[in-house]
RNA sequence: CGCGGGGUGGAGCAGUUCGGUAGCUCGCCGGGCUCAUAACCCGGAGGUCACAGGUUCAAAUCCUGUCCCCGCAA
């Protein structure tokens, strides 16, 4: 089929190469336009757009489907269009451009965590098992009629980033299999059962850890929001970022937020038991090791995160 | 010129206010103790103190400029 395929970051790459594997003919790429990127600010192409512009594909760059990129997506004549994190509503004017509509690659088991940021909220909630859907793309929020699922395990050390990674790969052959399936006329969407739940974009403030949380909560919360936004707490009224941390369910004596620091291990008390830091970036430094960063500490004793 | 922190042996830091050739906690190497060890004891290697210029008898430390890293904000 003649595919328009929309997405934007690293996540969808995975499943650009897949409906080319599967020998789809993509007959325009559209992507979010070029963005400022670090402290530098220098502007760079999107993942997706960077790959097109090596394939050699046609490159619609817009940050939202406005008229002029209706217009070149009309011109592309496309049969169905595959959208994986695009960033950007579609309008209800550009759903009807492809006689099959838009098929949405999302990572989650519709209807659970509708939303931009459904791997995030699966790992805050402590899911144990999500997935990917595609679905076609409706007027509203990720709730069209269901093309396919799979399942993919949340393992207990999953950070949203590597979570969605796996399902990045996993969920783009669930996309080729939808579009072939399109294209041969043999799969009807099904509508959504089950509970809904919402996964809005998350905060920054999403990623505020507060100690006074059980251990597991907080847990879940830094993987849930690792690696964007990333989790942190503060110390001196300073931000301190946290990478994932460990569980040590044999300390249970020490305050939340309060810091000790032993041979090996740096723990810090939460509302049940101490979690242990592994990965740490005070305000100012690199990120390290925890166990590195207790080395140059002045009163251990005395540390005590807010 | 958006605000701020920082660049000191492999790691994390102290020392910079009040100049006088470098310290702490680790790591590493060798030896010892031990059934054994991430524990302990002894010894050792490793640093042009980001870079350039200036002041001075003397600069990690004072002055000027440059590069790089990071937190915040956008």
């Amino acid at each position: 089929m003649r595919v328009l395929f929309a997405g934007t970051p690293a996540v969808a790459l995975p499943s650009l190469e897949a409906l080319l594997a599967a020998g789809h003919e993509i007959v325009a790429v559209l992507t979010r336009p070029d963005a400022p990127l670090g402290r530098k600010k220098v502007l760079t192409p999107s993942t997706v757009a960077a790959r097109a512009e090596e394939l050699g594909l046609p490159i619609i760059k817009a940050d939202k489907v406005d008229a002029e990129a209706v217009a070149a997506i009309t011109a592309a004549a496309p049969d169905v269009a595959a959208i994986v994190a695009y960033g950007a509503l579609v309008p209800e004017p550009a759903l009807h451009i492809p006689a099959h509509g838009w098929v949405n690659l999302h990572f989650s088991l519709l209807p659970a965590w509708r939303g931009a940021a459904p791997v995030q909220h699966a790992i805050i909630h402590g899911d144990e098992v999500t997935g990917a859907s595609t679905f076609l793309l409706e007027k509203g929020l990720d709730t069209g009629p269901v093309y396919g699922t799979m399942t993919e395990a949340i393992r207990p050390t999953d950070t949203s980033a590597a979570l969605l990674e796996r399902l990045s790969h996993s969920g783009a052959v669930l996309l080729a299999q939808t579009l072939d399936g399109l294209a041969a006329g043999q799969l009807a969407g099904v509508a959504q059962q089950g509970e809904i739940s919402l996964a809005p974009k998350l905060r920054l403030e999403d990623g505020h850890v507060r100690w006074s949380d059980p251990a597991l909560a907080i847990n879940r919360r830094i993987r849930g929001v690792s690696y964007e936004p990333g989790a942190w707490t503060t110390l001196a009224g300073q931000r301190f970022k946290l990478g994932p941390v460990g569980m040590r369910g044999d300390v249970v004596s020490l305050a939340p937020g309060h810091v000790l620091v032993e041979s090996k291990a740096v723990l810090v008390g939460t509302g049940s038991h101490a979690v242990e830091l592994l990965e740490v970036q005070p305000a100012g430094k690199k990120i390290m090791r925890a166990t590195d960063w207790a080395r140059g500490l002045a009163n251990k004793e005395e540390t005590v995160f807010e």
